[in-house]
Parts: structure tokens; sequence; C-alpha cells
RNA sequence: GUCCUCGUAGUUCAACGGAUAGAACAAGGUCCUCCUAAGACCUAGAUUCAGGUUCGAUUCCUGACGGGGACACCA
């Protein structure tokens, strides 16, 4: 049991005695030093109930909490807050049971699901596609520490008429040895072509429908093998990109995966009556003036499926497989089709939590970013800029790396700080695509962070070749001389709440602004108190310290998908 | 037209309905005979507007204004 349960456990039993209520507690953190390490504000709450002051409340409350170990002070402030303070020995003991990696044990363990990326085959990949990359990474990583069973999953969108219409393309345009040359460039090339072309030529969407439906419905074996091929290019590109930003997926169940069971869907839809009979023959879903959502077609007059009918066929796949919970890692603008099949698998009595964990945008300062207009920034023209700077900051900083190292170490850096600039920010809202503020290396940014946990392992390094590590030097109570010592370690504490908390919000950026707070203190602490030169008993408790801080800060980076270098 | 989102220092972002609205960058001022100055310390600076709910509102509700996005045969 941590401290802040045993906390919340202590003051109910507080609040039975004092008022006869049993309140569930909820433990705060105060943002402001001098409010003591948690506050409740349940006299306040229970003012109003029971007719009474709510400090006298606060005063009865702390009069009745049993006598423990945890509480070093408690003392009403404000209008009714009780502020705790923990005792510096809990603080130790609980600092010498941390451990930052081992995963956390959930009150119901769950199976989760969460898709990520789902690039469209033959659409290029750009700067826009990173943040999807990263966060359902991340959040794969958290709900993994946070001890839930994972899976995560690439809704890789290989179906659709988009290949109907870029087969009509090459066989229209297309040059063989062009296209072998570079495949994913060329076939970019050609897609946008038929676009173009389309505008002023009607036919043309026609013919693209036409030979996706061949595909489909007739399982035209020339477009089949066209089809298998492009998606092979287009995933060998992919998986350049998702190398070096270290994602991982456990399947690629994409959009074809579940083309076999789409008639089942459809006839699901038919026979329970959710699904009805719209414009032309197509088979669509009202849902009525209340839920106040638009009608979903989910297939079309002519007999082909769509996108939604895939991802209602993947519910229905993945209910069947025991998973509790899937998370949907895509762009905001999709909600609306999210809430709709969502609302249909529910009508048709599956019972899964389903999330659609959007995301912002990238925006770039003059607006969205933009295919048509050509202001679209490629993914590794950001990478090799980034690594251009950090491979410049490490001249600058430290000329002892070299070669090789040097070269890794900038790739760390460089994606590091892409990384923590986008997942250090809510994942709900656009960001600004700003240079200076991606790849700036000081302040609130990857970095800093890496450097203070860089820091960490270089005074351990020296700690122990001047000193070997004694036997037996792992326990004990430590002893906080300086108040900077007593913060740092209450802060190091915060990690497993903050990662739950971070998990459960499915947003990174909490651990993110926890993990520079956390460098924070440690800078702050690294200014005030000298470690290796300090005498004992402040020296092991001092590295003991950077150890912990060191163990935090590199797995916190680990759930954000950053590494952390060994040195810089 | 309907629906979803967002509006906080000069800029980019934080803030389970809680106390004195936090940071970073940019601006100004300190600190390397001392474990990595990619650092620490100090100064100045903000809730779009009008109502409502609440002991208490940046947060929830209604409206206005202003961004962004989505709305039947694309994904």
């Amino acid at each position: 049991m941590n401290i802040t349960h045993q906390l919340q456990a202590l003051l109910e039993q507080a609040v039975q005695t004092a008022t006869g209520q049993s309140e569930l507690i909820v433990l705060e953190n105060p943002r402001h030093e001098g409010f003591g390490d948690y506050a409740t504000p349940i006299a306040m709450q229970l003012a109003k109930k029971l007719g009474q002051n709510p400090r006298e409340i606060a005063q009865q409350i702390m009069e009745n909490i049993p006598d423990n170990t945890i509480i070093e002070k408690a003392e009403i402030a404000g209008p009714g807050f009780l502020n705790i303070t923990l005792a510096p020995e809990i603080v130790s003991e609980s600092l010498r049971e941390f451990a930052a990696e081992k995963p956390l044990v959930p009150v119901r363990k769950k199976r989760i699901e969460v898709e990520f990326a789902s690039p469209n085959v033959a659409k290029p990949l750009h700067f826009g596609h990173f943040r999807g990359l990263i966060l359902g990474e991340s959040l794969a990583r958290l709900l993994r520490h946070s001890g839930h069973e994972v899976l995560t999953d690439n809704f890789v969108g290989d179906w659709g008429t988009q290949f109907g219409k870029l087969i009509v393309a090459i066989r229209k345009w297309g040059d063989k040895k062009t296209i072998d040359h570079n495949p994913i460039e060329e076939l970019v090339r050609l897609y946008r072509k038929f676009h173009q072309e389309a505008e002023h030529d009607a036919e043309l969407e026609k013919q693209g429908a036409e030979e996706f439906r061949k595909m489909e419905v007739e399982h035209d074996a020339e477009n089949l093998e066209l089809w298998k091929w492009i998606v092979g290019e287009s995933l060998k590109d992919f998986f350049v990109v998702t190398d070096r930003l270290d994602a991982h997926f456990d399947e690629m169940r994409g959009e074809s995966f579940y083309e076999k069971m789409l008639p089942t869907v459809l006839e699901k839809l038919r026979t329970s009556g959710i699904g009805s009979t719209g414009e032309a023959g197509a088979l669509v879903v009202e849902f009525g003036d209340e839920s106040k959502l638009p009608t979903m077609i989910f297939q079309k007059s002519d007999g082909a499926t769509l996108y939604q009918t895939r991802d209602l066929a993947k519910i229905i796949f993945y209910d069947s497989e025991g998973f509790d919970e899937m998370i949907y890692v895509v762009g905001n603008e999709q909600n609306l089709h999210f809430r709709q099949v969502f609302e249909t698998a529910r009508r048709l009595g599956y019972q899964g939590a389903w999330t659609h964990a959007g995301h912002g945008l990238v925006r770039l300062p003059e607006g969205k970013m933009s295919a048509r207009a050509g202001t679209v920034i490629s993914l590794s023209e950001v990478f090799d800029e980034a690594y251009k700077r950090a491979f410049a900051s490490l001249i600058e900083h430290n000329s002892e790396i070299i070669g090789k190292e040097r070269e890794d170490l900038a790739e760390i850096l460089a994606i590091g700080a892409l990384k923590f600039n986008d997942l250090g920010q809510n994942r709900k809202t656009d960001i600004l695509f700003d240079w200076e503020a991606m790849l700036d290396f000081n302040g609130y940014s990857g970095p800093f962070i890496q450097y203070s946990a860089v820091r960490c392992a270089s005074i351990l390094r020296k700690a122990t070749d001047h000193c070997p590590p004694v036997k037996g030097e792992s326990k004990g109570v430590l002893s906080f001389e300086h108040e900077a010592e007593l913060s740092l370690a209450k802060k190091i504490l915060r990690f497993s709440d903050v990662v739950l908390e971070a998990a459960e919000r499915l947003e990174p950026h909490v651990l993110a602004e926890y993990l520079f707070q956390l460098a924070g203190e440690y800078n702050s602490f690294y200014a005030k108190c000298p470690v290796l030169k300090a005498d004992e008993p402040e020296r092991t408790t001092r590295l003991f310290l950077t150890q912990k801080t060191a163990e935090t800060l590199t797995h916190g980076l680990y759930l954000l998908g950053i590494k952390t270098p060994k040195q810089m």
C-alpha cells in the first residue's frame, strides 16, 4: 500500500469518528510549498451538509486522526483545507522501496488494444503523422507500466477506393522504370496527378471506383496483385520512419485484414434492423434526432464498403478476442466518424470501452499543412534539421565525444527534442510548428531532462570509480539534513501517481511536465548540495537520491519513448 | 445550418471545481579556483466578454465575439 492510500485510510477514519460521515477522501498535491505534501478539502465539502464552519470541522477531523508514523504535521489553512506534511522517516522508507521501472499493480488488469499511426498507403508520410506515431507509442508504454496488457496495432489504410484510383493512374500514366526506381515518390506523384485530372474529368472518379469494386467484389486477380505490391512498397518506407522513432507494433492488422468479415458485418446491420436502406440502395445507419449524429453509410450503392465498415468489423473482431478496451490514436478531425462507429457498435449490442484519443494537428504559422498548397513538411526534413542542430550543439558543448558516438548521440538528442516538444504539450490541441521552439535544447525540452539524467549518471560513475559501493549500503534510514534533499525525495515518490494519471487521462504531457519539474528539482539540489564531497551520512543520502533521480528520469523518458544517452 | 473543439503574460504552453493562475522562450540582472553553466538564482508580465450554478469557477452551464475542425456513397 502506498503512502497516498495509507493517508486516505487514516483520514477517512478521522472523518468517520469526528463527523460520523463516511466520505471518500480526495487528496490533492498543493500547488504551493508551505501547504504541505497533501491537502484535502473534505471539511469544506462537509460544511454545508453538516451546517458547520469548515475550519471547525477540519479541527475535529485533525484531532481524530489515529496515531500513525506517516504524518509529521497536519494543519488547517485557508478556508478549511487540511494540509498534511509527511514524516521524513516514511519518506526515507518509501524511497528505499521505490523502483521506477517496476510496473504498477492495477485495481483491475485490462486487455487494451492501442491503434496508432495508421498510415494511408500510397499517400506521403509527412510531419503531420508525427504526433500519432509518438503519442501512440507513449500511451502504449504508459498503459503497460500501469500494469495492463497492451497490444499495439496498426490499422493501415490498405483498402479502399484510393487503390482503384491509383490503379487507374498507374495504367494510364505510369512508367515501369520510373516506378521501380523510386516507387513511393512516383506513386505519390501519380495519385496527385489523378486528383488534378479528376477535377475536370469526372469520368476518372468513376473508373477508380470501378477498379476498386472489381478488387473487392470480383476479387480481380490483376488488381489484387498490383495492390499487394503497392502496399508492400509503402510499408517499407513506413518502417524506416518507425524504426527511427522507436515505435513498435504487435500487429499490423490493416483494413484489408477485416475484408473477409465484412459480409457478416453487413448482414448483422441488416438483420438487426440497426441498418436500413438509404438513397440509391446504400446501407445506412440512422441515429435519430436525439443523438444528433448524422446518418452514416456502411455500404455504398455499388456494393463496395467504406472505412467505417472496416472499423466496425474491427470492433467486432477485438470483442471476440476478449479485449476490454480499444484506444484510437487518431486526429481530432475524425471525432464524428468514431462517435458514429461507436454508437453503431453499441446499438449492435457490443459493450467495449472504446476511446478516441484524438489529437490536434501540427499547424504551420501560416495555417494547416496542405499537400495541395505545397506547404507539407516532410518527416525526414524535420529529422535531418533536428540532427544537424543537435550535432552543432554537441560540438559547441562537448568536444570529447567524437566519431560514431557523437553521431549516435546527436540522433538521440534530436529525436528526444522533437518528441518532447510534442508530448510535452496537450494531446488534444493543435500545436504550432516552430523550428526554434522545437529544437531549443534549453528549458522545457527533451535535452534538458536528458542532460539532468546524464549528470546524475556521471556523478554515480565517479562515486563507484573512487569508492565501490559497499554491500548492505542500500539499507538504513536516510538522513535528510538539507531541505532540498527532502523535497527532491518527495518529488521522486510522486512518480507512480503521475504515471497513473497520465495513463488514465491518456495524456503523456502530464508525465512530461513532471519529469521537467523533477529534473529542475534535482538541478536545484545539485547547485546547493555537493554529493561526492559531502561527509557521511549526507554523502550516502545524496548518492542514493542521485541514483533514484537517474532511474526515475530515465524510465520516465522511456515511457515517453525517449532515450537517455550515457553522456552528453 | 447542425455538431465537436479551442480562446490564459510579448510568444508557445500548464493548472482532478480549490488556496497566492504555474512554467518555458524572448527582455533585464547575478553565479563557473566547486561533482557537466544544455545549469542554478533574482526582476517584470496574463484568465476574450456578459450572465448563471457553487462555500469556491481558468475549469461546469447559457449566450455573444473570435480561431480550428467535421457533417451519405473519401479515409
